[in-house]
DNA sequence: TTTGATCTGTCAAACGTTTGGCGAAGACCG
DNA sequence: CGGTCTTCGCCAAACGTTTGACAGATCAAA
């Protein structure tokens, strides 16, 4: 039972070792084992070929089934970088989906490096993979992801939207995030606000951007704009535009929406080391909710994405594109939600 | 140019499109583009043929190829949990060490849960990758291990080894770094230390414990016993268990050891309640040297192992492996390092 | 008993690539 | 100029699966 590969010395049992010790012809052992067509086959023929199948350890050859069927059932998941801690919960929630419908997912990291990206597109095309994920899409992948498109492969995007090209995608919804950190800290009394933003090239920041402007005009608050060059979102900027923030003249601004937890850690930094301590002196709301962030002094306010029911929509959305091709992509946004912690308070009394 | 496939309405070029555009036998593509074979075709072929399949964008179609040649040029790498902060530069190791060797890695999250493990595994092999790498094995899966193996698929472990089945490996020497610990708070003069012990199924957690204790007895120092009910590694764990190891009667230790640094938060959390804190009172070291050790409160001394390195080396035993089949298999200790924070320092003056 | 319908199992042609072998043509040598 | 050797393109047979077409058998109805 079973033939010994030559080249690579591995037990492999095909359709013909299960046919010969059934007793049947080769091409009746897929029909046997295949639920859609095993009403071609005797109700005998079909145990005896299930049970032969089982006890020799059959399993069939996706390689070969992919040839000839010209589908894989695997969907290419693309992430940026592995190291984010936003990334994980997403990739499970793309995964559970995905099996849902039989498929599987194939991850890989782009390491944020387009030409890596490139690569890795060429690798998976090749690969013949049904469709593509891409989460944590940057502005500057569109033409990548045009070029993609153009050559019939399913993509949805997660996470991050990239605008202008229409694409299917599941993300945050970001416009209600940057509103929903305004009014929390409107609603304690603040009225010179502040943001930290991300990175320009991601689309999530310019709408937090956006909803948080609009909350703060709205209010009829202040925002103090703060320009910056090309940040991109790491403790660091956080600490240097924080930094910039403060030192400037004119009375400060005492409620802080940074775009990413991550700048808000070394915002706090940046506020310490000039005396001031939050939430007395100044209020701070990041974004992401890291698993982390109850952990540090003080505990950060923060908002929280539900980061594998992306992964799950993103994949809902891939299943039924693959279902019924040719639909208008959809977009669908998920609510944020505020996470109020110790880094937020009333502002201090103005003298 | 191109022919549309039918199927899935995907652009696809094939060799026989490339050899009629080219005015040349579909068998002469390939070897005008292997560089290995190169020498069987003219030059003058070999530039036309180059040329054409640059212009029709042709790609080889590695679902045919890995049919023909029995193998796919894939290796799957299968983590346990991709949230864990450690893995990501593993991750990126191996997938850099077997680029180089023009392999590329399919991540796989069994999310620690063996009956996923079973169904990822199958998949994988009816997907006939060429071999595999399995990050963070726990004991409990040395029968599955075993049976990868008996079916003669190359298998390579990387951060986490399972003794008593003899598989290549690459590792941290968790003894080594065990004994770090122990030698830190010894030459602080820490006299009476205590361990918080990891998870029981995993290996590294037994070394550090062995390596820890060998020290401290080679000291002549007293190490203090905490029995404990199944850890998971948690900041929960660290705390009930620090908890208990306060609570109890007798002169209490001064120099802990806590074999994650998760563990160690939950542990300072515990000391803190009980009004003590680090490192005035107690000294604490961690383990993995996590990004956010020095964002907390005291900062947090711990040990560092060469994720990154640990995921290249598995790559390159793996693919020394598949170059010369049958060796001995390898297992490679690579040596942590101690980051020294502000967790740890002498201990207080016994009154 | 004949006719047609239905059910089973077999056959063979793909899917796109790889590769050993064959033979034609040209190069080189004596 | 004949013989030998090399070079280079072509041929065809796989790899393991899927699947439309078909043939033989069984059965019911007339």
């Amino acid at each position: 039972m079973g033939e010994r590969d030559a080249r690579r010395g591995r037990t492999i049992v095909t359709l013909e070792d299960v046919a010969r010790a059934a007793g049947v012809h080769y091409s009746t052992v897929p029909r046997a084992l295949d639920p859609a067509t095993v009403r071609r086959v005797s109700v005998d023929t079909r145990k005896l070929v299930q049970a032969v199948a089982k006890k020799m350890g059959y399993q069939p050859d996706m390689v070969a089934s992919g040839l000839k069927r010209g589908k894989t059932n695997t969907v290419a998941v693309i992430a940026g970088d592995l190291g984010n801690p936003n990334i994980a919960p997403v990739l499970r929630g793309i995964a559970i989906g995905l099996e849902r419908a039989g498929l599987m997912s194939l991850i890989s990291e782009t390491q944020d490096d387009s030409a890596r990206l490139d690569r890795i597109l060429e690798h998976l095309i090749s690969r013949r993979v049904d469709a593509i994920i891409m989460t944590a899409a940057r502005l500057r992948d569109a033409p990548t992801l045009r070029r993609i498109r153009r050559q019939g492969i399913p993509l949805v995007l997660a996470v991050q939207n990239v605008p202008g090209i229409r694409l299917p995608a599941a993300t945050n919804d970001d416009f209600l995030g940057g509103e929903l950190a305004a009014k929390h800290l409107l609603s304690l009394g603040h009225r010179r606000l502040a943001q930290l933003r991300g990175p320009v090239d991601i689309d999530s920041c310019y709408l937090r951007a956006q909803g948080f402007s609009k909350a703060v005009a709205a209010a009829g608050a202040v925002e103090v704009e703060l320009r910056s060059t090309a940040p991109s979102g790491s403790p660091e900027d956080g600490h240097l535009m924080m930094g910039k923030l403060l030192d400037r003249k004119g009375p400060r601004p005492t409620g802080i929406f940074a775009h990413h937890d991550l700048m808000a850690f070394g915002a706090l930094t940046a506020a310490e080391e000039r005396g001031l301590t939050s939430p007395r002196d100044l209020s701070i709301v990041g974004y992401h909710n890291l698993p982390h962030d109850d952990r540090i002094v003080p505990p950060l306010t923060s908002i929280r994405q539900p980061r594998e029911e992306l992964g799950r929509t993103a994949a809902e959305i891939l299943v039924a594109m693959l279902k019924t091709p040719g639909r208008p992509p959809a977009l669908r946004r998920l609510a944020p939600e505020l996470v109020v912690r110790r880094s937020t308070g009333p502002p201090p009394d103005i003298r």
